[in-house]
DNA sequence: CTTTTTGCAAACCCTTTGCAAGACA
DNA sequence: TGTCTTGCAAAGGGTTTGCAAAAAG
């Protein structure tokens, strides 16, 4: 029967991990808290920061090559990743598990970025985990 | 100047993980390249899968939470990710950057499998990218 | 013979963990 | 008080890099 404690520590890495806009890494947010908060250590962090995702407080969204991102924004949506400056975009969109694609490419023709690909993943239990 | 060499080494591990239909992380395709050729190094595996990244033969998926995989199908294509056994699976769609959505859920409809996401990311170079 | 590539080990980055001290309820 | 959480440092995965020796062209 473990019963989770609030504490000034997970109150400050929430508030500031909602401040940053720019899906920031693990690191990123450990640097940000450490301007304000020095003393907070850094596992303290990737713990707070867990157990937000863990509670859906938080969403975790991978990319290629580079360690993963935090995104305070838990409706779906979805992003548009700059190959040149790694910088992440998010696109606003109908929500669901059908989301309307040609409102994604209004948005992103909008912007006038130079699209060279998509990466479409579901995610869920396969048949045979369903099976057991 | 630099010209790329042919070696035995490289055509190996191409012919490795050109078998392998798993998605395998780095570390697993090592594993397979060693099983018959134990004398080649760790890192030459590394070096050789980003130079076929790089050239374009072979595709880096990344995935929350664990290693990056590879996929020796380039062909634009997409994936479900099961989050209880951790195993990708492929889709087939129409290729180009606007996929037939309703398509790749027949498929996931098909499979049986219990779909409680998508994740859509594209990427390419943002406008000030561009601009420089 | 020149330059690339290899194998090894060490370095590196990102994240998790063990543990004693400290904080919450 | 009981036990959850913290901070630290060490350990742990995964990947990259420096370097001398080996191989390609």
């Amino acid at each position: 029967m473990k019963k989770e404690r609030n504490t000034t520590q997970k109150e400050i890495i929430g508030n500031t991990v909602r401040r940053m806009t720019t899906h920031p890494t693990a690191e990123e947010v450990v640097a940000k808290v450490h301007e304000e908060h020095p003393g907070i250590g850094r596992a303290t962090v990737y713990r707070a920061l867990k157990r937000m995702v863990d509670k859906g407080d938080l969403k975790q969204v991978s990319i290629t090559g580079g360690a993963d991102r935090f995104d305070f924004r838990t409706e779906e949506h979805h992003h548009f990743k700059c190959n040149r400056c790694g910088r992440v975009f998010d696109l606003d969109a109908e929500t669901g598990c059908s989301p309307d694609l040609s409102e994604l490419l209004g948005q992103l023709d909008d912007s006038s970025a130079e699209i060279t690909g998509v990466n479409i993943s579901f995610e869920g239990i396969c048949r045979c985990c369903k099976e057991e």
